[in-house]
DNA sequence: GCACGAGTGCTAAATTTTTAGCACATTGAA
DNA sequence: TTCAATGTGCTAAAAATTTAGCACTCGTGC
């Protein structure tokens, strides 16, 4: 019961959100949601989700500042595997060429380049 | 009102099965979901996401097999596209990164050498 | 110290999602 | 051609979600 797969549609919006910003307040959670709906329905929200360990916060000054409880490598691990199962059949090869093919990528050669480094260390330790 | 975004819990759950496997029936979306409630559930929800345009079905002897109405490409696309801009922040490399160093990943040497090309010719390309 | 603006928690109600069950259709085998 | 098994659509109820509003707290400027 601690899955992206079990949140409601409101939640996961609001955990894309934090993730997306880090951090954030229930005025920038508000602020950033699609459809918006009225501040305290937000607050109501991080409250519940705190609850159930999705989130946590922190105090700073007057206000809440809530962050996702899962680290953020833990995060971004769960959301790839959901997509490369999903989407491809499970191939990471085939998920890394379809990012490469993404239209609006605009990839720096510096970048590439870092790549190219990376998988040819990734061949030398034989993974 | 047709993202991924707005879809409800179960929705999800039901488009992630029937994008897995590229196509399903009642039954097969049943047995994959998690927490799996009745039959009848599965159906009906079916039929109202076919009618919000998410799924169109095709009949098959006695039965109907649901496939995405969004284009394997598409639907591949846009799953990416949130991942990376949730949480790589928009950086694609940082994201084939992550997915290149993911422990299970087990990329053979000969789909590195493929990247290993697919990126070079990217580069050659001049993106 | 006091008033005000900006926070928060909580509760109950509205809305949406999710579910089960019933009535009817189709297939295939006897 | 009839019957059982396996489909489907639909409706109404249950459960979960999302929401607004009220009562209270905290910080800041005067």
């Amino acid at each position: 019961m601690n899955n992206e797969l079990h949140l409601s549609r409101r939640e996961r919006q609001i955990m894309d959100v934090v993730h997306q910003r880090r951090r954030a307040t229930a005025a920038e959670v508000l602020a950033a949601l699609p459809d918006p709906p009225s501040y305290s329905a937000v607050r109501a929200l991080l409250r519940i989700m705190e609850e159930k360990g999705h989130l946590k916060h922190r105090r700073e000054g007057a206000r809440y500042v809530y962050l996702p409880r899962a680290s953020r490598e833990t995060a971004r691990r769960s959301a790839l595997k959901r997509v490369v199962s999903t989407f491809f059949q499970g191939s990471v090869a085939q998920a890394v060429a379809a990012l490469l093919e993404t239209a609006d990528t605009q990839l720096s050669d510096f970048e590439l380049h870092d790549l190219q480094q990376t998988i040819e260390q990734t061949r030398k330790e034989g993974r």
